[in-house]
DNA sequence: GCATGTCAAGTTGTG
DNA sequence: CACAACTTGACATGC
């Protein structure tokens, strides 16, 4: 089992930076690409930095965030690395990054925002999609990340419509961002059952979030979801992804959806214990949570099986 | 300095 | 038709 943190960290020293469109359109062009370069700067040294800390507290995987290089693909203030003064430092500083992932098997992944809608009916909305995942496969390129993990977005009235557009739109992708999609089950719309016989039948590696099907649920138990969810991604020869998280206030009454601060053992699979796959930990406590989680797991593993 | 409002982008559901 | 929710913390602005 490896466990994953994502984007931030709640008490290690490891920050990240961004900027709004807003106000570097207040700025002259190039003092906007000053000002862009040495936020890339600071986020690329972090990024590494960041890998450095999860490796230290035997983490294995890490989830980078989509604003790495801010607004890179905004149509106002976009910009091109070659176009910072410190491209040079930003790219060795990510090649820094990729080797030192591969040496410790520290797995990257990428997850767009909501905004990012292949299936979507409005071509434009299509056409921003392809540019952001074309920048995230850019950086999974750069820092040798094998998964960019997209939802199958809204029902635009027909499940079945909507996933024929999204394959339609695949051709469209270029190879960097084709081999890294996977698709996760969302909690509104699309269930396991509604995407695993589409992710089978086109090898498009399925992403199981737990809570999320506890969410919105389809018949399949946990079990079945992450049997059949393995079988896709042993055909494409790589680890099973998961995700997990707890309810803020519990299972009963309120909202479940909300992220809890730590995951409640409770809610981690037993079939999950002791499989080889990698676990993204979704919950505000960060790496705090994940260490908590890896410790009770420990636990559990220690423990005779009954 | 500290508090508050703002931030590119989509979709759905509610009032 | 308009707007909040989803989710989210860092930045920018204003006091």
């Amino acid at each position: 089992m490896r466990f994953g943190l994502c984007c931030l960290f709640k008490n290690e020293p490891v920050s990240f930076r961004t900027t709004t469109a807003k106000s570097l359109l207040a700025l002259p062009r190039d003092r906007q690409l000053q000002k862009l370069s040495e936020i890339c700067l600071h986020n690329s040294s972090n990024l590494y930095l960041a890998l450095e800390t999860v490796q230290r507290l035997g983490i294995g995987a890490f989830r980078i965030m989509s604003p790495l290089f801010p607004r890179m693909t905004h149509p106002a203030v976009g910009y091109r690395l070659d176009d910072l003064p410190e491209e040079k430092n930003i790219r060795q500083k990510m090649e820094e990054t990729r080797i030192f992932a591969r040496k410790n098997d520290i797995r990257l992944s990428f997850h767009p925002d909501q905004f990012v809608v292949l299936s979507s009916p409005h071509s434009q909305v299509v056409a921003n999609s392809i540019r952001e995942l074309e920048y995230q496969g850019m950086l999974a390129d750069a820092v040798g990340a094998d998964v960019i993990n997209i939802h199958a977005g809204g029902v635009s009235g027909d499940k079945f419509q909507t996933l024929q557009r999204l394959k339609d739109v695949m051709p469209h992708l270029s190879a960097a961002v084709r081999k890294r999609l996977t698709i996760e089950n969302d909690d509104i719309s699309y269930t396991p059952s509604d995407l695993l016989s589409f992710c089978e039948r086109f090898s498009i590696p399925f992403i199981y979030d737990v809570h999320h099907h506890r969410c919105n649920p389809d018949g399949l138990s946990v079990e079945q979801a992450t049997t059949l969810a393995e079988d896709i991604w042993k055909d494409v020869g790589q680890e099973l992804y998961g995700h997990i998280s707890s309810p803020r206030s519990g299972w009963q009454g309120g909202n479940p959806k909300p992220h809890a601060d730590y995951i409640d053992p409770a809610d981690f699979p037993a079939c999950w214990l002791g499989r080889k796959m990698t676990i993204d930990v979704e919950a505000k406590a960060k790496e705090l949570a994940v260490i908590a989680l890896m410790d009770s797991i420990k636990g559990h593993l220690d423990a005779p099986v009954p």
